[in-house]
DNA sequence: GCCGTGTTGAGAATGGTTATCATTACTGAT
DNA sequence: ATCAGTAATGATAACCATTCTCAACACGGC
């Protein structure tokens, strides 16, 4: 018995998140998935991003603003993010010292099955710029 | 001129906060105060908590669910927390060298006004120990 | 091609948060 | 103490992201 059904909206929804820059919401995406044509419903890419992410396939975080934003994974390695909250072109960074940090601090406290959110928001260098000019 | 009113509500607010023990959302803490015979209302409560949140004398944070909860703050100083995602204990962290770290990343990639998200959810040593009796 | 069932999607429902706005009540001035 | 000006409050509606519902649909094994 099939577990899962390939269907063109998964598909989309996967290129349609590689396509796009940084971090992105459902909505987000949703909307430029039909600017781009295709009909594809609003439940359908919540359901998609969220399988994605369970896969793996695809980080995931809650914005400041309390949005749940989603990136297509470049690699499957634990990594963080350093994310332009004006226009959400994002870099993946390491954080070697951090998770060092991070496992010390926990084992300090008695800690176990200590995750870590680490991840860094800021304006990129180019709308930095475009800050500056207005 | 005034610039800040003095109200019993926002008074009961800190310190129905600081009697809490972790995190708590904006509307466990409602229900706390009326619990308690207050009949503040919801939207000054979240009023109140967001002002302490800009003063500096509350954390807030998103929980991994998307709600922003609130901790009544030790000490006003940059720190980062220890949260158990059992029981919600918190500790108080500092991160001298993550501090230095996510600067020197921000900078690297040309971003400005970079803040970060950092924090580290576990099981603590009490809940630790109950999951290992079970 | 058929059938069984996993998937879809429009719209309703949910739930947290914010906006309205008439009313209340601080506060500085008189 | 009284008053006036206005910040703060709170019941409620509005907002908005996300999830749920369920009838229609379409994969895929046969
Ligand atoms: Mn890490
Ligand atoms: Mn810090
Ligand atoms: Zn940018
Ligand atoms: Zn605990």
């Amino acid at each position: 018995m099939a577990v899962r059904r390939n269907t063109w909206q998964r598909e989309a929804v996967r290129e349609a998140l590689e396509r796009s820059e940084g971090f992105i919401s459902a909505q987000a995406l949703h909307t430029e998935l039909h600017r781009t044509g295709s009909p594809i419903g609003l439940a359908t890419v919540y359901r998609a991003l969220a399988d994605l992410s369970t896969e793996g396939e695809a980080d995931s975080l809650q914005s400041p603003e309390g949005e749940a934003i989603y990136r297509s994974c470049a690699t499957m390695d634990h990594h963080h993010h350093l994310i332009c909250r004006q226009c959400g072109t994002t870099a993946e960074i390491e954080a070697t010292e951090v998770e060092a940090w991070a496992s010390r601090v926990a084992a300090e406290h008695g800690f176990t099955e200590a995750r870590h959110v680490v991840d860094i928001f800021g304006l990129c260098a180019d709308c930095t710029a475009a800050a500056a000019r207005a």
